[in-house]
DNA sequence: CCCGCTTGCCTAAAACCTTTAGGAAGCTGC
DNA sequence: GCAGCTTCCTAAAGGTTTTAGGCAAGCGGG
Protein backbone atom coordinates (compact mmCIF):
# COMPACT_ATOMS: atom_id res chain seq x y z
CA UNK A 1 0.00 0.00 0.00
CA UNK A 2 2.49 2.71 1.04
CA UNK A 3 4.20 3.83 -2.71
CA UNK A 4 7.26 6.07 -2.11
CA UNK A 5 8.36 8.75 -4.41
CA UNK A 6 10.49 7.17 -6.95
CA UNK A 7 13.80 8.59 -8.31
CA UNK A 8 15.24 9.33 -4.53
CA UNK A 9 17.32 8.24 -2.78
CA UNK A 10 15.07 6.49 -0.51
CA UNK A 11 14.78 5.38 3.12
CA UNK A 12 18.32 6.38 4.02
CA UNK A 13 18.62 6.33 7.77
CA UNK A 14 19.22 9.49 10.05
CA UNK A 15 21.21 8.01 12.20
CA UNK A 16 19.25 9.37 15.34
CA UNK A 17 20.39 8.61 19.00
CA UNK A 18 18.66 9.85 22.03
CA UNK A 19 22.23 11.83 22.61
CA UNK A 20 21.51 13.42 19.42
CA UNK A 21 18.33 14.73 19.71
CA UNK A 22 19.02 15.84 23.18
CA UNK A 23 21.84 17.82 21.84
CA UNK A 24 19.48 19.20 19.12
CA UNK A 25 16.64 19.73 21.54
CA UNK A 26 19.51 21.81 23.40
CA UNK A 27 20.45 23.61 20.45
CA UNK A 28 16.95 24.54 19.82
CA UNK A 29 16.48 25.39 22.84
CA UNK A 30 18.78 28.33 22.92
CA UNK A 31 17.81 29.48 19.48
CA UNK A 32 13.60 29.63 20.40
CA UNK A 33 13.58 29.26 23.87
CA UNK A 34 13.19 26.15 26.29
CA UNK A 35 9.69 25.91 26.34
CA UNK A 36 9.14 26.06 22.65
CA UNK A 37 11.28 23.24 22.18
CA UNK A 38 8.94 20.23 21.04
CA UNK A 39 9.13 16.66 20.25
CA UNK A 40 7.89 18.10 16.63
CA UNK A 41 10.37 20.38 15.86
CA UNK A 42 13.27 18.22 17.03
CA UNK A 43 11.49 15.97 14.45
CA UNK A 44 11.80 18.97 12.32
CA UNK A 45 15.33 19.24 12.63
CA UNK A 46 16.23 15.93 11.40
CA UNK A 47 13.90 15.54 8.55
CA UNK A 48 12.13 12.89 10.48
CA UNK A 49 8.39 11.67 11.44
CA UNK A 50 7.53 12.91 15.13
CA UNK A 51 6.32 9.59 15.92
CA UNK A 52 10.52 7.98 14.76
CA UNK A 53 11.62 10.49 18.02
CA UNK A 54 9.53 7.82 20.52
CA UNK A 55 12.19 5.01 20.48
CA UNK A 56 14.43 7.26 21.37
CA UNK A 57 12.57 9.38 24.13
CA UNK A 58 9.97 8.30 26.41
CA UNK A 59 7.54 11.26 25.77
CA UNK A 60 7.97 15.00 25.79
CA UNK A 61 8.58 15.73 29.11
CA UNK A 62 11.92 12.81 29.04
CA UNK A 63 13.19 15.35 26.55
CA UNK A 64 12.91 17.95 28.71
CA UNK A 65 14.30 16.55 31.21
CA UNK A 66 17.28 14.77 29.33
CA UNK A 67 18.32 18.75 28.10
CA UNK A 68 18.17 19.73 32.15
CA UNK A 69 20.45 17.28 32.44
CA UNK A 70 22.41 17.90 29.59
CA UNK A 71 22.87 21.45 30.86
CA UNK A 72 23.66 21.07 34.49
CA UNK A 73 26.19 18.87 33.15
CA UNK A 74 27.30 21.55 31.15
CA UNK A 75 27.64 23.82 33.93
CA UNK A 76 29.03 22.02 36.55
CA UNK A 77 32.03 21.25 34.35
CA UNK A 78 32.48 24.73 33.44
CA UNK A 79 32.47 25.76 37.31
CA UNK A 80 34.78 22.70 37.66
CA UNK A 81 37.33 24.09 35.53
CA UNK A 82 37.20 27.64 36.56
CA UNK A 83 37.62 26.66 39.95
CA UNK A 84 40.61 24.40 39.42
CA UNK A 85 43.21 26.13 41.14
CA UNK A 86 41.48 29.37 42.60
CA UNK A 87 40.33 29.88 45.75
CA UNK A 88 38.38 33.05 48.00
CA UNK A 89 37.35 35.86 46.26
CA UNK A 90 39.01 34.87 43.10
CA UNK A 91 37.05 31.51 43.57
CA UNK A 92 33.76 33.13 44.22
CA UNK A 93 34.01 35.52 41.60
CA UNK A 94 35.30 32.42 38.51
CA UNK A 95 32.52 31.22 39.45
CA UNK A 96 29.85 33.33 39.88
CA UNK A 97 31.09 34.45 36.23
CA UNK A 98 30.69 30.43 34.84
CA UNK A 99 26.69 30.80 35.89
CA UNK A 100 26.39 34.44 34.33
CA UNK A 101 28.20 33.25 31.13
CA UNK A 102 26.55 30.14 30.66
CA UNK A 103 23.39 31.78 30.64
CA UNK A 104 24.00 34.78 28.51
CA UNK A 105 25.74 32.43 25.84
CA UNK A 106 23.35 29.47 26.06
CA UNK A 107 19.81 30.98 27.55
CA UNK A 108 17.83 28.08 26.76
CA UNK A 109 19.95 25.93 28.22
CA UNK A 110 20.31 27.58 31.53
CA UNK A 111 16.36 28.53 31.08
CA UNK A 112 16.37 24.11 31.31
CA UNK A 113 19.06 23.81 33.95
CA UNK A 114 16.19 25.47 36.00
CA UNK A 115 13.53 22.68 34.47
CA UNK A 116 12.01 21.03 37.75
CA UNK A 117 13.81 17.50 38.20
CA UNK A 118 12.21 14.75 40.40
CA UNK A 119 13.36 14.24 43.87
CA UNK A 120 15.26 11.13 42.42
CA UNK A 121 16.38 12.72 39.12
CA UNK A 122 17.68 15.70 40.81
CA UNK A 123 19.81 13.29 42.75
CA UNK A 124 21.35 11.99 39.95
CA UNK A 125 22.09 15.02 38.31
CA UNK A 126 25.34 17.17 38.10
CA UNK A 127 23.06 19.56 40.42
CA UNK A 128 24.93 17.66 43.04
CA UNK A 129 28.49 18.66 41.91
CA UNK A 130 27.37 21.92 41.66
CA UNK A 131 26.50 22.29 45.04
CA UNK A 132 30.18 20.33 46.02
CA UNK A 133 31.78 22.73 43.69
CA UNK A 134 29.55 25.77 45.82
CA UNK A 135 30.76 24.21 49.28
CA UNK A 136 34.41 23.91 47.53
CA UNK A 137 34.61 28.12 47.42
CA UNK A 138 33.60 28.38 50.83
CA UNK A 139 36.61 26.46 52.02
CA UNK A 140 38.55 29.47 51.55
CA UNK A 141 36.48 31.01 53.73
CA UNK A 142 35.95 30.54 57.76
CA UNK A 143 32.68 29.02 57.72
CA UNK A 144 31.78 25.89 59.98
CA UNK A 145 28.22 23.77 59.79
CA UNK A 146 25.61 24.93 59.73
CA UNK A 147 26.92 28.65 58.71
CA UNK A 148 28.37 26.91 55.53
CA UNK A 149 25.07 25.25 54.41
CA UNK A 150 23.68 28.74 54.83
CA UNK A 151 26.14 30.35 53.02
CA UNK A 152 25.45 27.76 50.31
CA UNK A 153 22.63 28.25 49.94
CA UNK A 154 22.97 32.04 49.91
CA UNK A 155 25.47 31.71 47.26
CA UNK A 156 22.98 29.91 45.11
CA UNK A 157 20.23 31.53 45.63
CA UNK A 158 22.08 34.88 44.69
CA UNK A 159 23.67 33.46 41.76
CA UNK A 160 20.55 31.98 40.40
CA UNK A 161 18.41 34.96 40.90
CA UNK A 162 20.51 37.22 39.36
CA UNK A 163 20.96 35.54 36.37
CA UNK A 164 17.47 34.61 36.43
CA UNK A 165 16.66 38.30 36.67
CA UNK A 166 18.90 39.63 34.24
CA UNK A 167 17.92 36.79 31.83
CA UNK A 168 14.39 37.81 31.89
CA UNK A 169 15.54 41.90 31.60
CA UNK A 170 14.54 42.99 34.90
CA UNK A 171 17.31 44.98 34.93
CA UNK A 172 17.24 46.61 31.55
CA UNK A 173 16.75 49.74 31.30
CA UNK A 174 17.88 50.96 34.06
CA UNK A 175 21.20 52.20 35.73
CA UNK A 176 23.62 51.50 36.56
CA UNK A 177 25.22 49.04 34.50
CA UNK A 178 24.15 45.21 35.55
CA UNK A 179 27.94 44.62 34.66
CA UNK A 180 29.20 47.06 37.92
CA UNK A 181 26.23 45.77 39.74
CA UNK A 182 27.35 41.99 39.56
CA UNK A 183 31.05 43.07 40.31
CA UNK A 184 29.76 45.40 43.29
CA UNK A 185 27.50 42.43 44.89
CA UNK A 186 30.56 39.73 44.58
CA UNK A 187 32.59 42.47 46.15
CA UNK A 188 29.89 42.16 49.37
CA UNK A 189 29.14 38.59 48.84
CA UNK A 190 33.10 38.25 49.74
CA UNK A 191 33.11 40.60 52.55
CA UNK A 192 29.58 38.97 54.48
CA UNK A 193 31.21 35.21 53.89
CA UNK A 194 34.49 36.78 55.31
CA UNK A 195 32.87 38.76 58.61
CA UNK A 196 29.96 36.25 58.28
CA UNK A 197 27.66 37.08 61.85
CA UNK A 198 27.00 35.09 64.88
CA UNK A 199 23.88 33.53 65.62
CA UNK A 200 21.98 36.34 67.27
CA UNK B 1 -30.03 23.37 11.44
CA UNK B 2 -28.78 23.62 15.38
CA UNK B 3 -30.72 21.55 17.10
CA UNK B 4 -30.57 21.28 20.78
CA UNK B 5 -31.38 19.22 23.96
CA UNK B 6 -35.03 19.91 24.94
CA UNK B 7 -35.81 19.86 28.60
CA UNK B 8 -33.02 21.61 29.82
CA UNK B 9 -32.34 25.19 30.83
CA UNK B 10 -30.71 26.02 27.45
CA UNK B 11 -28.03 28.54 26.99
CA UNK B 12 -28.36 30.37 30.43
CA UNK B 13 -25.22 32.78 30.38
CA UNK B 14 -22.34 31.64 32.17
CA UNK B 15 -21.35 35.56 32.54
CA UNK B 16 -17.45 35.51 31.50
CA UNK B 17 -15.55 38.91 31.66
CA UNK B 18 -11.75 38.74 31.41
CA UNK B 19 -11.40 39.44 35.32
CA UNK B 20 -13.06 36.36 35.64
CA UNK B 21 -11.35 33.97 33.33
CA UNK B 22 -7.77 35.33 35.00
CA UNK B 23 -8.73 34.74 38.01
CA UNK B 24 -10.02 31.14 37.31
CA UNK B 25 -6.37 30.98 34.96
CA UNK B 26 -4.57 31.56 38.59
CA UNK B 27 -6.40 28.64 41.34
CA UNK B 28 -6.23 26.80 37.86
CA UNK B 29 -2.40 27.72 38.01
CA UNK B 30 -2.12 27.14 41.93
CA UNK B 31 -3.62 23.83 41.58
CA UNK B 32 -2.13 22.05 38.65
CA UNK B 33 1.48 24.22 37.52
CA UNK B 34 1.37 28.01 35.45
CA UNK B 35 2.44 25.67 32.32
CA UNK B 36 -0.91 23.76 32.67
CA UNK B 37 -2.69 26.16 32.43
CA UNK B 38 -4.32 26.60 29.14
CA UNK B 39 -7.45 28.31 27.12
CA UNK B 40 -9.21 24.76 27.46
CA UNK B 41 -8.78 24.13 30.90
CA UNK B 42 -10.68 27.31 32.09
CA UNK B 43 -13.25 26.95 29.41
CA UNK B 44 -13.97 23.55 30.95
CA UNK B 45 -13.74 25.16 34.75
CA UNK B 46 -16.39 27.84 33.32
CA UNK B 47 -18.61 24.84 31.49
CA UNK B 48 -18.23 26.87 28.22
CA UNK B 49 -16.70 26.27 24.90
CA UNK B 50 -13.27 27.27 24.37
CA UNK B 51 -14.16 29.29 21.87
CA UNK B 52 -16.02 31.51 23.72
CA UNK B 53 -13.05 32.72 25.84
CA UNK B 54 -11.61 34.21 22.18
CA UNK B 55 -13.94 37.38 23.49
CA UNK B 56 -12.46 37.96 26.21
CA UNK B 57 -9.13 37.36 25.93
CA UNK B 58 -6.52 37.58 22.95
CA UNK B 59 -4.85 34.50 22.83
CA UNK B 60 -3.28 31.84 25.30
CA UNK B 61 -0.20 34.10 25.50
CA UNK B 62 -2.44 36.94 26.77
CA UNK B 63 -4.37 34.77 29.25
CA UNK B 64 -0.63 33.95 30.71
CA UNK B 65 0.46 37.10 30.68
CA UNK B 66 -2.75 38.44 32.61
CA UNK B 67 -2.24 35.91 35.41
CA UNK B 68 1.32 36.97 35.53
CA UNK B 69 0.29 40.85 36.19
CA UNK B 70 -2.35 39.39 38.49
CA UNK B 71 0.26 38.30 40.91
CA UNK B 72 2.83 41.00 41.08
CA UNK B 73 -0.12 43.00 41.94
CA UNK B 74 -1.28 40.81 45.06
CA UNK B 75 2.57 40.43 45.80
CA UNK B 76 3.27 43.92 45.58
CA UNK B 77 -0.36 44.67 48.02
CA UNK B 78 0.68 42.41 50.64
CA UNK B 79 4.42 43.29 50.60
CA UNK B 80 3.24 47.23 50.58
CA UNK B 81 0.97 46.21 53.73
CA UNK B 82 3.82 44.32 55.50
CA UNK B 83 6.16 46.94 54.87
CA UNK B 84 3.34 49.68 56.70
CA UNK B 85 5.39 50.75 59.77
CA UNK B 86 8.22 48.93 59.67
CA UNK B 87 11.51 49.62 59.28
CA UNK B 88 15.20 47.85 59.25
CA UNK B 89 15.73 44.57 59.80
CA UNK B 90 11.97 44.40 60.84
CA UNK B 91 11.28 45.65 57.49
CA UNK B 92 13.55 43.41 55.69
CA UNK B 93 12.46 39.76 57.37
CA UNK B 94 8.77 40.95 56.75
CA UNK B 95 9.43 42.11 52.93
CA UNK B 96 11.37 38.16 52.99
CA UNK B 97 8.45 36.65 54.75
CA UNK B 98 5.80 38.20 51.52
CA UNK B 99 7.58 36.48 49.18
CA UNK B 100 8.32 33.16 50.72
CA UNK B 101 4.64 32.69 52.23
CA UNK B 102 3.00 33.92 48.74
CA UNK B 103 5.23 31.31 46.85
CA UNK B 104 4.37 28.61 49.15
CA UNK B 105 0.28 29.60 49.27
CA UNK B 106 0.29 30.12 45.57
CA UNK B 107 3.33 27.99 43.33
CA UNK B 108 1.20 28.58 40.22
CA UNK B 109 0.95 32.12 40.61
CA UNK B 110 4.46 32.56 41.78
CA UNK B 111 5.61 31.19 39.05
CA UNK B 112 3.32 33.34 36.77
CA UNK B 113 5.11 36.05 38.53
CA UNK B 114 7.93 35.19 37.07
CA UNK B 115 6.61 34.62 33.61
CA UNK B 116 9.07 37.32 31.37
CA UNK B 117 6.95 40.05 29.76
CA UNK B 118 7.93 42.38 27.49
CA UNK B 119 9.89 45.93 28.04
CA UNK B 120 6.24 48.14 28.01
CA UNK B 121 4.03 45.29 29.76
CA UNK B 122 7.04 44.66 32.47
CA UNK B 123 7.00 48.39 32.81
CA UNK B 124 3.34 49.28 33.61
CA UNK B 125 3.07 46.25 36.00
CA UNK B 126 3.20 45.94 39.31
CA UNK B 127 6.38 44.64 39.45
CA UNK B 128 7.65 48.62 39.63
CA UNK B 129 6.14 48.59 42.64
CA UNK B 130 8.03 45.80 44.20
CA UNK B 131 11.20 47.33 43.82
CA UNK B 132 10.08 50.73 44.97
CA UNK B 133 8.87 49.15 47.96
CA UNK B 134 12.36 47.02 47.91
CA UNK B 135 14.17 50.79 47.44
CA UNK B 136 12.00 51.68 50.59
CA UNK B 137 13.39 49.02 52.91
CA UNK B 138 17.13 50.10 52.32
CA UNK B 139 15.93 53.49 53.47
CA UNK B 140 16.56 52.22 56.91
CA UNK B 141 19.93 51.46 55.81
CA UNK B 142 22.54 53.82 55.46
CA UNK B 143 23.37 53.44 51.55
CA UNK B 144 23.39 55.92 48.87
CA UNK B 145 23.52 55.59 45.27
CA UNK B 146 24.81 53.18 42.99
CA UNK B 147 25.57 51.29 45.88
CA UNK B 148 21.37 51.93 46.76
CA UNK B 149 20.93 50.17 43.42
CA UNK B 150 23.23 47.00 43.41
CA UNK B 151 21.27 46.25 47.17
CA UNK B 152 17.94 46.77 45.51
CA UNK B 153 19.20 43.91 42.76
CA UNK B 154 20.62 42.16 45.63
CA UNK B 155 17.97 41.65 47.35
CA UNK B 156 15.31 40.95 44.89
CA UNK B 157 18.01 38.10 43.62
CA UNK B 158 17.98 36.62 46.71
CA UNK B 159 14.29 36.82 47.77
CA UNK B 160 13.54 35.30 44.25
CA UNK B 161 16.33 33.24 44.12
CA UNK B 162 15.84 31.36 47.45
CA UNK B 163 12.41 30.84 46.90
CA UNK B 164 12.46 29.64 43.32
CA UNK B 165 14.98 26.96 44.51
CA UNK B 166 13.07 25.59 46.92
CA UNK B 167 9.89 25.78 45.28
CA UNK B 168 12.00 23.64 43.00
CA UNK B 169 12.49 21.46 45.95
CA UNK B 170 16.53 22.23 45.66
CA UNK B 171 16.34 22.05 49.67
CA UNK B 172 14.59 18.84 50.58
CA UNK B 173 16.00 15.78 52.08
CA UNK B 174 19.20 17.84 53.37
CA UNK B 175 19.70 19.46 56.77
CA UNK B 176 19.41 21.71 58.26
CA UNK B 177 15.87 22.85 58.15
CA UNK B 178 15.49 25.33 55.32
CA UNK B 179 13.71 27.58 57.29
CA UNK B 180 16.54 27.41 59.76
CA UNK B 181 18.68 28.78 57.12
CA UNK B 182 15.99 31.43 55.55
CA UNK B 183 16.49 33.15 59.11
CA UNK B 184 20.19 33.10 59.18
CA UNK B 185 20.79 34.55 55.18
CA UNK B 186 17.89 37.84 56.63
CA UNK B 187 20.33 38.03 59.57
CA UNK B 188 23.38 37.89 57.48
CA UNK B 189 21.76 40.58 54.59
CA UNK B 190 20.83 42.68 57.41
CA UNK B 191 24.52 42.55 58.77
CA UNK B 192 25.95 42.84 55.20
CA UNK B 193 23.28 46.12 54.88
CA UNK B 194 24.50 47.74 57.64
CA UNK B 195 28.00 47.49 56.80
CA UNK B 196 28.23 47.63 52.98
CA UNK B 197 31.70 47.53 52.02
CA UNK B 198 33.32 50.45 50.25
CA UNK B 199 34.16 50.34 46.56
CA UNK B 200 37.75 48.58 46.65
C1' DC C 1 25.09 -15.49 -1.21
C1' DC C 2 20.89 -15.25 0.73
C1' DC C 3 17.77 -16.09 4.86
C1' DG C 4 16.09 -14.36 8.63
C1' DC C 5 16.42 -11.17 12.73
C1' DT C 6 16.74 -6.92 14.86
C1' DT C 7 16.20 -2.31 14.61
C1' DG C 8 14.98 2.20 12.60
C1' DC C 9 11.93 4.90 10.56
C1' DC C 10 7.34 5.02 8.50
C1' DT C 11 2.01 5.37 8.05
C1' DA C 12 -2.22 5.69 10.50
C1' DA C 13 -5.03 7.31 13.91
C1' DA C 14 -6.98 9.16 18.20
C1' DA C 15 -6.91 12.78 21.58
C1' DC C 16 -6.22 17.39 22.85
C1' DC C 17 -5.10 22.53 22.35
C1' DT C 18 -5.31 26.94 19.59
C1' DT C 19 -7.45 30.14 16.82
C1' DT C 20 -10.69 32.21 13.35
C1' DA C 21 -15.29 32.80 11.17
C1' DG C 22 -19.87 33.25 11.29
C1' DG C 23 -24.60 32.35 13.49
C1' DA C 24 -28.25 32.39 16.97
C1' DA C 25 -29.97 33.20 21.49
C1' DG C 26 -30.19 36.39 25.43
C1' DC C 27 -30.32 40.95 27.31
C1' DT C 28 -30.98 46.25 27.32
C1' DG C 29 -33.17 50.30 26.31
C1' DC C 30 -36.26 52.81 23.92
C1' DG D 1 -42.14 44.58 22.07
C1' DC D 2 -38.60 45.03 18.95
C1' DA D 3 -33.60 46.78 17.46
C1' DG D 4 -29.31 46.00 18.23
C1' DC D 5 -25.42 44.69 20.91
C1' DT D 6 -23.27 41.14 23.46
C1' DT D 7 -22.48 36.51 24.65
C1' DC D 8 -21.94 32.15 23.72
C1' DC D 9 -22.33 28.56 20.17
C1' DT D 10 -21.14 25.47 15.97
C1' DA D 11 -17.82 24.53 12.51
C1' DA D 12 -13.43 23.93 10.84
C1' DA D 13 -8.47 24.05 10.02
C1' DG D 14 -3.92 23.32 11.84
C1' DG D 15 -0.54 21.88 15.28
C1' DT D 16 1.42 18.67 19.12
C1' DT D 17 1.45 14.25 21.64
C1' DT D 18 1.41 9.50 21.85
C1' DT D 19 0.36 4.59 20.63
C1' DA D 20 0.07 0.68 17.36
C1' DG D 21 1.51 -1.78 13.70
C1' DG D 22 4.34 -2.37 9.28
C1' DC D 23 8.01 -2.46 5.84
C1' DA D 24 12.66 -2.38 4.74
C1' DA D 25 17.80 -1.90 5.80
C1' DG D 26 21.58 -3.77 7.46
C1' DC D 27 23.62 -7.48 10.10
C1' DG D 28 25.10 -12.19 11.23
C1' DG D 29 25.08 -17.09 10.23
C1' DG D 30 24.61 -20.97 7.37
Amino acid sequence: MAFRQTGETVMARAGLTTERLVRAGAELADEVGFDQVTVSAVARRFDVKVASLYSHLRNSQDLKTRIALLALEELADRAAEALAGRSGKDALGAFANVYRDYARAHPGRYAAARHPLDTETAAGSAGVRIVQLTRAILRGYDLTEPDQTHAVRLLGSVFHGYVSLEAAGGFDHSAPDPQESWTRILDALDSLLRDWPAKP
